[in-house]
RNA sequence: CCCCCUGUAGCUCAACGGAUAGAGCAGCGCUCUUCUAAGGCGUUGAUAGGGGUUCGAUUCCUCUCGGGGGGACCA
């Protein structure tokens, strides 16, 4: 990467002319503005202190014995003590072109080598129908798993499906009261409705009557002790609702799951971590409960077994835990709603004093909740979005811009499928993912601006030309000089591998999003500005030809990692 | 009561402690005899408030005032 060269040569420079200077904390970047350059570096601001001289005056020093390089074509100083550098354009088309001759590898490093990295993400309940709200974790986590991927990691995906729990007491006791059976035609026929009305309103019942908590309570423990008619029905809920999110997934256009290891597979470790607690004074029995005191941490009590003999799903956490200790893994990702910190924090401290290691290689990957313009969504409420209805609408209304625009275009529903995933995909990965997302058809579904759909066109508009220029041009001898919106673009797609490694260092697929658009605007540009096809000189003709071909790989293959298909035409 | 997040343009969002705080939408004015106008160009417009740390603060610390979330033997 040329950002490490960078700064490699700025430290040797600067300790040839200043001697030893330890390991300053300095920064080579990209400059906001273009006219300062390609890259920029702030390292003699950062050695104003230690070696006592004005940051300019040493910017100046450095820029000197810089110059010699030959990677940069300039290196100047400039207020209040930046280094800005340009890059030498000969070896910039070279590195280019040596990129360009294995177009699916574009961007791709072998940082993450011989390492394997877990994503926990797109974690559905059984028997619930996954909505928008499961959007988010599904999208950042698919697109970790790719950025892992193209970085040389070995990555591991799984759902940690919610397949354990009280709710099972829940939808069990209604299921049994209405006399329903997993044979009925009834049932069979719309399983999800069943469930989803079945839920609803017993979770009604509950709120009107305690007792009746108790009961569904009940249930659960019956289930976990082994209950052979709770199991069948539990076993059918798991079966169908696998199913789904299977079907879901291959809606939404992740890569395939490597691990669907729900709650319930920990189920046989769970006594053994109760009994460790126990043995390290860790948990404490109240009221037949299995708790730990955590209120040294301002974090409450955290509840292990509750006091009817039920696992809770911090004992599962935990469970899962020391399973993916085992498996030694570089780091293990939790792509969850950062509502669930509370609960994480919990298990953190417990599997800490229990001597589990989660901290250091366990980290939440933690993403705002998304809500509607009216507030949050709740089943309750009945406000609920769901995701195929989502997808549906976002096909459906990319079938008619199609139409309208292009309505010549082969097979325009899957066009039309790409454009509108890539809609609401890039709405939720633009954003940097802490932040609070609320819902709107109009702005998730839109096609203009800022959008999926923007960076999908940019890259056919750029498949076309390719098309009609037929054959590749070889560079010439003598290379043109390059106007500026040439070189700066050029200069950004080598830095490609850069915004993945930015992306990945904070879990951040908006910063990869970001250095998308940014490049499409670049190349929008261009594209009005500089006539490929018909441009008379063939050097010049060869230099564009190049610089398309590498936007649309560095475009497919960025919105490859944030899962979006790039159509060849649109 | 305790904990966490958050406050940037009319709206939705960006900005490893760096240079003139960027986009998109909405508004206004241009732009299809040229490679796809889902585009391009121009234009209006913002860091909630007070202290502090720093050569430099939207960013770090602190207080005030707003907004959101969490703290169930739910998940």
């Amino acid at each position: 990467m040329i950002r490490e060269d960078i700064r490699k040569i700025v430290r040797n420079a600067a300790e040839k002319k200043f001697g030893n200077i330890g390991e300053p904390v300095f920064t080579v970047e990209v400059p906001e503005n273009s006219e300062h350059g390609d890259y920029s570096t702030n390292i003699a601001m950062a050695l104003a202190r230690t070696i006592k001289k004005n940051p300019l005056e040493i910017a100046a020093l450095l820029t000197e014995s810089l110059k010699a390089e030959k990677l940069f074509s300039s290196v100047a100083a400039a207020p209040p003590g930046f280094i800005n550098f340009r890059l030498n354009e000969v070896n910039l088309l070279s590195e280019i072109q040596k990129k360009l001759k294995n177009k699916k590898a574009f961007g791709k490093t072998n940082v993450g080598k011989g390492k394997t990295v877990l994503v926990e993400y797109f974690q559905l309940n059984i028997a619930k129908r996954p909505h928008v709200g499961h959007l988010r974790s599904a999208v950042i986590g698919d697109a970790l798993k790719r950025v892992l991927l193209l970085s040389g990691y070995k990555a591991v995906s799984d759902t940690h499906v919610g397949d354990w729990g009280t709710q099972f007491g829940i939808l069990l006791l209604g299921f049994k009261e209405a006399g329903m059976s997993v044979k009925d035609k009834k049932v069979l026929a719309d399983p999800f409705g069943v469930l989803e009305e079945l839920y609803i309103k017993e979770n009604e019942k509950i709120e009107a009557d305690s007792d009746r908590r108790e009961k569904a309570k009940l249930e659960f423990a019956k289930l976990e002790k082994g209950d052979r008619e709770n199991r069948k029905i539990w076993k059918w809920m798991v079966d169908i609702s696998m199913k789904n999110l299977e079907t879901s997934a291959h809606h939404l256009g992740l890569l395939k799951f490597d691990e669907h290891k729900g709650e319930s597979s920990y189920e046989k470790d769970m006594p053994g971590i109760v009994a460790l607690a126990f043995t390290k004074r860790v948990a404490i029995k109240k009221d037949g409960a299995a708790i730990v005191d955590l209120s040294d941490e301002k974090l409450d009590e955290a509840v292990l077994v509750k006091s009817d003999g039920a696992s809770t799903y911090l004992l599962r956490d935990l469970a899962t835990i020391q399973y993916r200790e085992k498996k030694k893994y570089f780091k293990n990702l939790y792509v969850v709603d950062v509502r669930q910190q509370h609960h994480f924090r919990q298990v953190h401290f417990v599997a800490a004093s229990l001597g589990f290691n989660f901290e250091g290689e366990s980290r939440l990957v933690e993403f705002g909740a998304m809500t509607l313009p009216e507030g949050k969504m709740s089943t309750r409420k009945g406000n609920i979005i769901s995701l195929e209805s989502l997808l549906k609408e976002a096909g459906e209304r990319a079938l008619k811009v199609i139409k309208e625009k292009n309505p010549e275009l082969k097979n325009m529903g899957s066009v039309a499928g790409a454009v509108g995933l890539g809609a609401i995909k890039y709405f939720d990965l633009s954003r940097n993912r802490k932040s609070d997302i609320v819902f709107r058809w109009e702005d998730a579904l839109a096609f203009e601006g800022n959008t999926g759909p923007y960076l999908q066109y940019t890259h056919a508009r750029l498949k076309s030309i390719l098309r009609k220029a037929k054959k590749t041009v070889k560079l010439p001898k003598n290379i043109p000089v390059l106007s500026d919106l040439e070189h700066e673009i050029l200069s950004r797609i080598l830095s490609f591998e850069e915004a993945i490694e930015d992306s990945l260092a904070s879990y951040a697929p908006n910063i990869l999003a970001n250095y998308l658009h940014s490049l499409a605007q670049n190349v929008n540009e261009f594209y009005h500005s500089h006539p490929v096809l018909n441009e008379p000189d063939e050097g010049k003709k060869a230099v564009r030809l190049m610089l398309v071909e590498s936007s649309t790989t560095a475009l497919k293959q960025g919105l490859w990692c944030l899962g979006i298909v790039a159509p060849e035409e649109m």
